[in-house]
This record gives C-alpha cells, structure tokens and sequence, in this order.
DNA sequence: CGCAACATTGAGGGCCCTCAAGAGGTGTGG
DNA sequence: CCACACCTCTTGAGGGCCCTCAATGTTGCG
C-alpha cells in the first residue's frame, strides 16, 4: 500500500467567529488615498508629507490564515493595516497561536521594529484576506529629513505603544483577573461615552481573544462575566454586553 | 496639654540596601559632556547634535526618597537619568511603592509621555540622590527639524521600549513564575557572554525588586532560587549567583 | 441531520500568594 | 565596644485563585 503521508495543512482561517462579531467584508480602499491620517493621527498631514508617504508605500495582500510576518523575521520596514483583521501572538508554524492582541484597520501592526534593524517580536497572522503597506525603513529615514515634522507623528505613534504597554504590564502584575476584566470593560464605557454611568458594548472578536489578551482562560472569562451579571454590574446576551454601572467597574478595577 | 500632630515624614531611602548591592556614590559629573551617546546608543552623534540637545538640557538634581515625577504628571519634556538610582512602578503617595523596573544611571526615565502631551504612567522615586536631564517637548520638536537624523535615533530608543515590554507581557501572559525567573537569570548571562555555557552574575538589586519586576513574590523568588540550586543549574551565595548550566536556563525558560 | 467551533458549567488540583517566625547583616546609641 | 533596632532574606504552613480536563448547550454550515 502506498502511505503517503499527505497531510498538507491547507492555511485557512483559523477561527469561525460567530455571525455576531464576524466583520463585514470591508471593501478594499483602491481610491488614490492611503490612511496616513487615521494612522497618525491629528493634526491632519501636510499634502506633501502625505505625497512623501504614499511615494515609499509599498501595497501586499495577504490571504485569511497566512501570517503577514513572523516573530523573528527580519524587520526592514514599518507595516501598517489597511483592511481586514490581524491577530498578533506568537506560536509555532502550524501550531495553534495564542492571541496577545487582536487589531482592525486601520492600524500599525509594528511601526517600531525597522528603528532598529532587528527583527519582529510577535507573529502577525491574517484572519481576514488582508492587505498592508510597508514603508522600507531606509527611505523612510532619507524621508523624515525632509519631512522633520514627520518625525514628531512617528514619536507619538510610538510613544502611544508604549503606555499600553506599560499599562498592561501593571495590570498584568498588580491586578487579578476580575480586576483586569473590569478595567479592560470600564475602558471601553469611556471610550464609548466618557461620562454616561451606563452604556452598550459590542463585543468585535471572539470571547477567547478577549481572554487571552486579558491573560486568562475562556473558562475564567465565562465565569466571571458571570459573576458580574450576578451583581447586576452588567448584562450579557452573546457578544452585547451592556453595562449598567461603571462606577462599579471602575471601582473592581481598583481605580 | 499640646498635642502636636509633629509626625513630619522625613524623606529619606525608602529601603536599606545590604553592603553587597548597595551602589557606590558615583560622582556627579560636572564636567561639560552630557551621556548623550550613552542614552542614543552608536553611532556617535554630531558635535552639532551634542550642542543641540545641550542647549535644551535643563538639569535637576532629587534627594533619595524623593519622587522625580509621579504617575499622573504632566510630562512636558523627556525626562534621562543622569546619576543615581531610580525605581519605577506606581503606588500611592507616602506609601511603599512596588517597583516595577529599577534604572541606573545613564538611563531615560520617560522618552515617550512628552510627545503625546500627555501625562507620566509611572512613579519614579530616587532611590540614591539623583540628577536627571530634561528636554522639554516643544524645542525638542523644533530641533528635529534642524537635526532630522536625531529623531531616528529617538525613535530607536523608543522603538527599544516597545520591544522590551512586548517581551515582559508576553513572558507574564505565556510564562508560569519559573519559567520567567530562568528568562531572566538566561537574558542576563547572553548579555555578559553569548557563548559560554557558564557565568557569574553580581545582582544589583534587592532580591526584592527582582521579585516585583519578574511579577512575582520575594517569598516565591527565594523558592525559585533554592529548587535552581537543588537542580545544580545555579549556585547562590548572597547576591552572587553562579550559572552552571546556561543550557538548561534556556530550557527551562521554554526556548 | 450531522459536524465543527465556540461558550458555558462543574469538578478537581496545582501554582503561587499570604501570613508568620527566625536568621543574618548593618547602622545607631549608650 | 556592644546591645538593640531595622531591614532583608529564607523557610514553613495553609489557603485561595485560576488553570486543566471533561461534558453539555448553542450556533452556523454542509
């Protein structure tokens, strides 16, 4: 008999998100305009910054289940989400990756690498058909000479990075899951309405994803959200989570 | 009777460190040439850049005990170590502050929060008397646009940032208590020796510290220690500890 | 209808924290 | 000089938090 072992893994999407959270097809932006503005933010770019940009950027497709870049890869250039969602982690080829932070475009997926000739530290794996720019690191420096107040928005970006970084590595040190959850649903009531003592989320990635970058289980998420729908803190029906007192999650969240 | 409430707290050294660990007084340099290449990393920069940042260098020096910012500030500038020692981390004010990074001199303090126009993360208490520099957000911004190759460099060190903490929140989410002490005891002996298979490291720090950046407890740390002692992977003697089998660090750090 | 993926719930256990006591080292005041 | 206070580290006992494993329910798809 002939035993090939023919078991090629096929790359397709890793995950079936239910239809609540799935993404709606986003349609590719063809249109002349590359998002440097929602990628850096306020104030609004000069046309020649932008014409600066758009002449480096660099356009690849990536197709759901392939990953954009690996964790050690060498990082010659900045790469930012245009469409699609990405999963950022890090796992062995093949192997089941752990989600550390799930990101939608428009979005930087690692603007800090190519600073330093180094390589990526985490895996960047497409869930959705994705496409991405690069901007070469080496032009991009020749670029911020001639465009300085580049540089400013770049810092930002960056800067912006590392307090949530740092802000997760507190909260991963100081605080216990309940209290994780809480301030990781009291972030979101702000961001939504800063002022409002009650508000409605809609959850966009699956309750793992949530877990694993809150640093927990499925499980543990489950059974806490259950522990605060027993407090009437919040209300859950599938992916809607509505929140009927922030004071109180601000006050779990030790804050 | 005159009941004076007269409990005036004394700033002074939050903790006592033993001889062994305890740094000696370094000089403060008085001398014209501020550590700029030190902060910056090779290649050396310009004299023209050195005179730059000298012109917007504004030093101030900190007792032991005193904060050089808390968390919350407003961070109108960036913020290096010049001499002494600083801990990082965040507690209320007058109470013991658990540090969650401890720096020596030269060292930034804070590189990013100035660009956001936003506000310090952390608490930063001297733990020795210190001197910082600091320059302040607006002309710093101006001189990028004299000097544009600074920014690269400053974006490389905040790039540095992104990339060590992207590693400690992955090591806090994927790594059990072991697994992180071994990461740490392993990153410690590449840098010394990338090769050998042995090394001596000379902790710096109260084991204590150590304990609260690898997230863990001073109690659980000592623990750690005495089973890598019973394995023969490590020898302690104090604040010495003996690394005899870099290998098994390695694997024992699950890479 | 069967299958696959995700979420939920329960039972059990291991990791690590908390609390407490004691040893060793360092600075202070008598 | 020496007793004492203070800080740190170590070691042990106990317990709680959260993970692991397993079974079941739900939803979407072929």
């Amino acid at each position: 008999m002939n035993t090939v072992i023919a078991s090629v893994v096929v790359a397709r999407p890793p995950c079936r998100l239910p239809q609540a959270v799935r993404p709606l097809a986003a349609p590719i932006r063809n249109d002349a305009g590359l998002p440097w503005n929602t990628l850096l933010g306020p104030p609004a770019l000069s046309a020649q910054e932008c014409a600066g940009l758009d002449r480096l950027a660099s356009l690849r497709t990536v197709a759901a289940g392939d990953r954009v870049f690996a964790h050690g890869d060498a990082a010659p250039a900045l790469v930012a989400l245009l469409s699609g969602d990405v999963a950022m982690g890090r796992g062995a080829p093949g192997a089941a990756m752990r989600t550390e932070r799930l990101l939608h475009a428009p979005a930087w997926l690692d603007v800090g690498s190519a600073w330093l000739a180094g390589a990526h530290s985490l895996d960047a794996l497409a869930l959705t058909p994705v496409q991405v720019v690069e901007l070469a690191g080496g032009p991009m420096q020749a670029l911020l000479e001639a465009q300085p107040r580049l540089a400013a928005r770049l810092l930002a970006a960056l800067a912006g990075e590392v307090r949530r970084l740092t802000a997760q590595v507190h909260a991963l040190t100081r605080q216990d899951a309940p209290a994780r959850l809480a301030g990781w649903l009291h972030e979101r009531c702000v961001a939504t309405d800063a002022r409002a003592d009650r508000c409605v989320l809609r959850l966009a990635e699956r309750k793992s994803d949530i877990a694993s970058q809150l640093g927990m289980t499925p499980e543990t998420l489950s059974r806490l959200m259950r522990a605060l729908s027993d407090q009437r803190v919040i209300e859950v029906d599938g992916y809607t989570v509505a929140v009927l007192d922030v004071p109180a999650l601000r006050r779990l969240a030790g804050g």
